[in-house]
DNA sequence: GTGGTCTAGACCACT
DNA sequence: GTGGTCTAGACCACA
């Protein structure tokens, strides 16, 4: 499915929940798709079955995808996707440190606008 | 000088590290200027001496500020700021995610494209 | 691993850092291959965990290892080590001041250029 | 006589050891020539006097200077310049360290000789 | 007074 | 289990 940077310093169950949510929102997994078990997931990445059994919990509580005891874990509606206005307001603040990062560093302005640029434009989708 | 939130996730440590950064970047600390010891700034922020010294390690060690022994702490020559590669490509992986956050949630290119442009504005010194 | 020399001046934990670094240029440990956790060698230098903790910090921070979290640490390629500006010109500071020491203390020229070639000596596999 | 380098990371006693060193080993400063007082030499340098006095019993101490009370400070006879067993050890031992430190940054055995050739030819009169 | 190091012991997040 | 942070308190070298 994806594949883990197991020497970046973000947490691997946090990097499990990024690339689903990614697949989600691009379209590669649709709603009510099924998704590997936990345990296949964890073999598959061979990472521990507890992170990604941690991955799939953020993810249900983010709305993302739905857990049905016994039957397997499935995509959800994008409608169930909840941004919490908490989140919303974390999400600017590490968008803020981060562009502050590029400050420091003694980055032009001129040259942030193109890597932002850039970076958005790495998701052709973006409308 | 500044204040923390000790309620934030990011380490006190790291709060004192850029609350500094920003201070000398943004020009409201100059060369050669000293800053306050080890133990007064603890004292100032009621955290422990040597989480204090932890930031100024850091400090020092990307050449913000320079260390005189015995005599105190002093602001560094802006050109002394070193950013390895590691760290750039690192600022930039960041921010890849965090402007991945904004599209998980649903914000439109547009309002996106705004909200970096009011974060990049906050700077006005930004040239 | 290797041992301490309580009696030096130089730090404990820039023992452990030089030590490691050793061990990694000169291959003993290879790319890939997994540190003592910080415990694990704490108790075996018999040391405090925050002093090895430190040295582990400044070897990542200098590119010599990675840390992946909850898994351990972990020696990186050796590509990744970073020697900023300030750390060369430090480098030949020091070496300029210890040659000033020969020349201080009555040596000859070609004697030292004998004990320099030695010490170069010493790393047989340097080229 | 000299200037000194507040931002460097050697104590100022030390700088202040090493410059006198320097300009008796290299003869501007000859046998029975009289060394400004502490406070007049610390006055110069605008550092603490104890500082000064510190490094002059550190000379006094090696050989290089006497100190007559009531008198003043004298440069000494070279022959009087002791350089103990431990003294040399330690000079080797610095050494030993600062060579490893490039053979760390990565630097070529070439190179480095090249380097230390340099340092070597700045005491032209060294013999 | 300054910064620097170390120990002891606690608590946390991640796997 | 892993590393990461913080506090408390001690000791040291330097100015």
């Amino acid at each position: 499915m994806f594949e883990l940077d197991l020497k970046s310093r973000t947490p691997i169950s946090g990097q499990i929940v990024d690339n689903i949510k990614e697949l989600i929102v691009s379209g590669v997994l649709h709603a009510e798709e099924k998704l590997p078990s936990v345990r296949e997931l964890a073999a598959q990445l061979t990472v521990n079955p507890n992170t990604v059994q941690k991955a799939y919990s953020t993810l249900e509580q983010q709305g993302y995808i739905y857990i049905s005891q016994g039957r397997g874990t499935f995509v959800a509606d994008k409608e169930n996707i909840t941004a919490t206005p908490a989140e919303i307001t974390d999400a600017e603040a590490r968008l803020r440190e981060s562009i502050s990062k590029l400050y420091y560093i003694g980055m032009s302005r001129g040259d942030a606008e193109i890597l932002l640029r850039k970076l958005m434009d790495e998701r052709s989708d973006w409308k």
